[in-house]
This record gives structure tokens, sequence and C-alpha cells, in this order.
DNA sequence: TTGTATGCGTTATCAT
DNA sequence: ATGATAACGCATACAA
């Protein structure tokens, strides 16, 4: 069933059913309602293919993905998926983890090779990012929750992201405040030059401006993990008596912590002070509950997902949004002398 | 650049091009490698959509998600887009809400609109298949996680999932055993006809079993959300004082549930016992770790994947396979008299 | 307002 | 082993 029988079963040319496929104006009422009639009836469903061939463009836009198993990420996805699919566009998903490092590289094949009228990555490192880096790209490319080093650039792509700097000094001040001097971090990945990267900065920044000296013992790598976050925190109370309060950079770690912190016969927000990264649910209900750094997740994919559209419509400009965090602040930390 | 640039470049004709695009054996191995090379060289890469429409099949897998959030398809979702990917295919993600109840009709014009090799299906409902449901679907389909009602059209799908009645009965037959009566449940819907209605059914048997009452009392939803299910189960507990175990039928329904046992003054896994069910990691990491029934999803979302691959190859027949819960046994529970 | 004819880039058939 | 050419299904320029 294509389109020419449609054309001969409603007695009609091939053009005219293409045009009212397509909402062209010019087709008669009473023609039109023929045609759509004999659509509806043999349920026909023009060949997309044929379509992208012939119009050189696709309705497909490119979500890539970066670590297999980022809870974050996954409210992210759908949101960006259903205001993307309301939009008329349909998602081509890809995902890859954490060691592949061409990641500009793997934007351009994918764009390639699917047509893609944009795309938006969630995660990644962009490290060496330059003027050219999209040059050979035509289409818009949206970064989100990405930390791009380079300063080069910004004028190819759009980003949407927290200050991540920023928000782990605050929660690193914020232990400090309460009195804490020797602070264990739980970074994500030792060699990623992302988010952990930034957020490493942030707590080097508050604990140099108080003074205190960035011990080795207190950076942990959690591998993302809760379980990993667990052995290491375990580990780490073990061996030493003087830390006080644990700065874990995602909230999975921070579970992990929490329950390292238990299990060796401390009590969670009174020996121990624990402060997460990204504010996601389970945080609140954990017993004691987890103070953590609020990322908004849902607005950061709303506004991924709508500037897209808007780059693609040629409506707007490359935009660097910052969305701000919110420091949540319950029942895991306490103030000590 | 098309692939008759790439010939003329080369100096060969466009099937030459062709055959060595697709690995065709007639061809020469020292034309193969010049014009491979002249194919690395300007970069080009084959348009998809004139192959497709030549071909007339698409490497498309559609995965169909049902749940806007639902943190257990999350991680299965992407162990299937790695093994679609290695396989050659792209994954085309879709995702709807519970309140679509027409999954059937989704699917069809799903695998119509983007011509797909194979869909598979993450959760949904599927109450009155028929013999005929899939008729019109030339392509596998695997339905994942999906509690199909009818006994009809087994041979026109497959379906992975995990057998929740016994699942369920198992859950409540634990904690009957440690001695409680007064069994709550929190369900997911109320007006689900998916895992909740079957694991309800469980619960259900198993308290005829041993001739325990069903209160209406204790029959609460929770909507999957922590939030709701901590309200619900905080009203209960101010209102009843008998109740001595929940069973709430998500992990993420359990946290909630966690909580406000706290909150109300009681002590989890001492005053209330608590079961819930997925294995999620971080009802692992609870303090005190919750029970829960574990699904084995890596396994399901691998086996899912795998099954389709093979069928699209047509190395197999539908399968209909249940794979083991397990219940594990941790500190949210306890013997009663 | 409508129909005819052409070409999008590829693969497959048929020659050579 | 290789090349010429005819489809695949559609949108569109052009003709009517």
């Amino acid at each position: 069933m294509n389109i020419r029988d449609i054309a001969d079963i409603a007695g009609v040319g091939v053009s005219t059913v293409s045009r009212v496929i397509n909402n062209h104006p010019d087709v008669k009422v009473s023609t039109r309602e023929k045609v759509l009639k004999i659509i509806e009836e043999y349920n026909y469903i023009p060949n997309n293919s044929a379509r992208v061939l012939k119009k050189a463009n696709t309705n497909y836009i490119g979500l890539l993905v970066k670590g297999i198993y980022n809870p974050f990420f996954y409210e992210m996805i759908n949101i960006i998926g259903s205001i993307i699919a309301s939009a008329g566009y349909s998602m081509l998903y890809e995902q890859g983890d954490y060691k592949i490092y061409q990641d500009v590289d793997n934007i351009i094949s994918f764009s390639n090779e699917k047509k893609l009228r944009g795309v938006i990555c969630l995660g990644g490192n962009f490290i060496d990012l330059t003027d050219e880096s999209f040059s050979s790209l035509n289409i818009p490319v949206v970064l989100t929750s990405v930390n791009t080093v380079s300063k080069l650039g910004k004028k190819t792509y759009s980003s949407v992201g927290i200050d991540n700097v920023k928000a782990a000094y605050e929660a690193t001040s914020y232990l400090i405040e309460l009195g804490h001097k020797n602070i264990a971090i739980i970074l994500g990945k030792d060699d990623d030059m992302g988010a952990t990267w930034w957020r490493f900065n942030g707590y080097k920044k508050a604990l140099a401006e108080h003074n205190i000296n960035l011990k080795e013992e207190y950076i942990l790598v959690g591998e993302y993990e809760s379980e990993k976050s667990y052995e290491v925190t375990k580990k780490l109370l073990q061996e030493d008596n003087d830390v006080t309060a644990i700065f874990a950079l995602s909230d999975i770690m921070a579970v992990g912590c929490a329950r390292a912190v238990v299990d060796s016969n401390l009590k969670l927000g009174k020996d121990i002070s624990l402060v997460g990264f990204d504010g996601l649910d389970y945080s609140k209900f954990y017993t004691p509950a987890i103070t953590t750094v609020k990322q908004p997740r849902k607005l950061m994919a709303e506004t991924s997902a709508k500037l897209l559209l808007s780059l693609i419509k040629n409506e707007t400009e490359n935009e660097h949004i910052l969305l701000d965090t919110k420091l949540i602040k319950r029942e895991s930390c306490n103030k000590i002398l």
C-alpha cells in the first residue's frame, strides 16, 4: 500500500494525495476528505524512508546518554522524550559507557548516520572542545549536565547544566560551618574530567578558604556505585578515627556511605555527618534523611528539550544555561564543636 | 557525497562500491581496498533512508516503555540498548504513561511508522489479547515484565517475566510465618491490571490459605511513589494499632513506608515488618535493610533482547519465559508471637 | 485545483 | 569481476 495505490483508489493523482498528507492548501475540500477517508480506510502510512530520502531531513532527534547506570539521567530521559514526541519528533537513543572518550566524534557519526535534526547529550566528557569541533555538524547540539573544560567553540553548541564548583563549594562550606574539619569526599571516578572534577574543585576551594589541609586519605572513589562507596567508606572509618564528615558526589554513593557508617557502629548525623549530591527521592526517605545538593533535573530536562527545539526551528542562538542547585538540609548532618 | 561520487572518484561503477559497502564477495581485493580508501578519505556514509527504501527493512528495534518514572525499567533499558547496538541495530525509544490502554495499537502503529524489525515492550497492559491482536504485525514482539491476562494469542508474541502471583505469595507467606496476621499491602495503582493485580492475588492467596481475613483498611494505594506511600502508610499507622506488617509492591514505595514507620515513632523491623518488591539497590543499603522480592532484572533484560534477536533471525519460535524471583531476607522483618 | 514526470541514493538484476 | 540500469515510495517543479 503506497501513495500510488491510494491515488488510484481515490481516482486522483499522486500529487494530490501527497498534498493531502502534507496539509498543503491547494486541495479542494471535497477532494481532501475523499482522500483522507481512503487513507483511513486502508490504513495507509506513508513510507518514512522515501519521505526522508526526498526531503533530505528526518524527524529524528538523537539522545546520547553517558554512563550505563545513572538514575539521575533516567528521569530526564523520559521528560525529554515526551517533549520531543509532542513536538512531532522521534527519539533515537544511544548510550555509551564512561570509557568512551571521543564524544564529539560520536555525535558526528551518530548524526550523519541517522540524519538527525538535533542532538542532546546527557553527560559525557568534552574536554578539548575547539571552535572547529562541531564545524562539520550542521545541526544543533545541546550538552546537558556535561562539563566542558574548554572555553572554545561556545558559539557552536548550547549547554544546560549547573555550577558544579559552586554547588560543591556550598556543600563543603556547610559542613565546615557546622564545625567539621576532617571531611572525606567520595568521588565518582578518579580520572573523570566531568562533574567529579569540578565538584572536587569546589570541595578543595572551600577547604582552602578555611585553611584546612587536603588529606590524601580523605579522597575516596566510589565509582558512582552504592556498593563501592560502602566499601571505601567502611575501610576509611576503620582506619581513621578523626573523620567527622563525608561528602559523597552522588546520592547513590551517599546511600552506600550511610550504611557503612551504621555498620561501623557509628551514628549517622551524630558521629558522622553526610552530604550527598543530586537530590534523588530516596535521600529524603532514608533514615536519617540525607542532606543533599539538589539538582533541578526536571527543569534541566525541560530546558534542554525546549532549547533544542527552538534551535532546530532557528528561533534562537546557542545559549549556555546554568541552573541553580539547592542544598537541602536534612538529618544526616550535625554541628560539632 | 553519495555512492556515485565515490564511484566516480574511484573510477569504478556504483555497483562495485555498493558491493564493497555491503561486503559482497565478488570484488577483487585491490579494487575493494581502493574503494575503501576513498570512502574513508571522503568520510562517506551511505544514506540510510535510500538503503531502507530499497531493501524495505530497517535496522531499528523499537523499545516501548510504560510508566514515566520506573527505576526498575531504567537499568534494563541500557542493557537492552547495548545488546541491540552490538548486534548492529539501533534503538528507537518511546514511552507512554500508565493511562494509555491501547497498547496493542500502539505497537502496531509504532512498528508500521518506523518500519521496525522487532519490538520490546517494558511494562504495559495487555488485558484482552486475542489470537488476532498481533496478526497485522509481521515482526516479532517481546513483552517484558508485562502481565497478560488472556490465554489467547500466545503463539503470536513472546514474553519474559516473573510469576507475580507466586512471588507475592511467598513474600506474604513469609510474613505470616513470622507470626504476622495484620498485614497491609501497598498496591501500585488500584485500577492496574498488570503487576499490581497479580501480586495482589498472591497476597490474597497466602492470606486465604492461613485463614486470615482480607481487611479493606489494609489495602492501600501508593501510586508507585515513595511520597504517596509515605502518606498512606502514615495515615494507616495513625488510625490502626493492630497492623504489624506491610507488604509494598515496589521498593520505591517500600522506602516511603519505611520512613513513615519511623516518623510514627515505631521501629522498623520490630514494631512493624516491611517487605518490598523489585530488589533495587537501595533497599539493601537502607537502615534497616529492607527485605524484598528480588526480580532478576538484568537477566530479564538480557533474555528479552537476545530472544528478540533470535526471533528476528528466525532462529527460534515464540517463547514465554518465566524467571525466578528471590525473597531476600534482611533486617526489616521480625518474628512476633 | 489537479496531474505528469523527474530524481532523491541505494541495491539487485542482468549483462558483459 | 565489474558496470549499466531499473526499481523502492515519495515530494515537487512544472504543465495543464
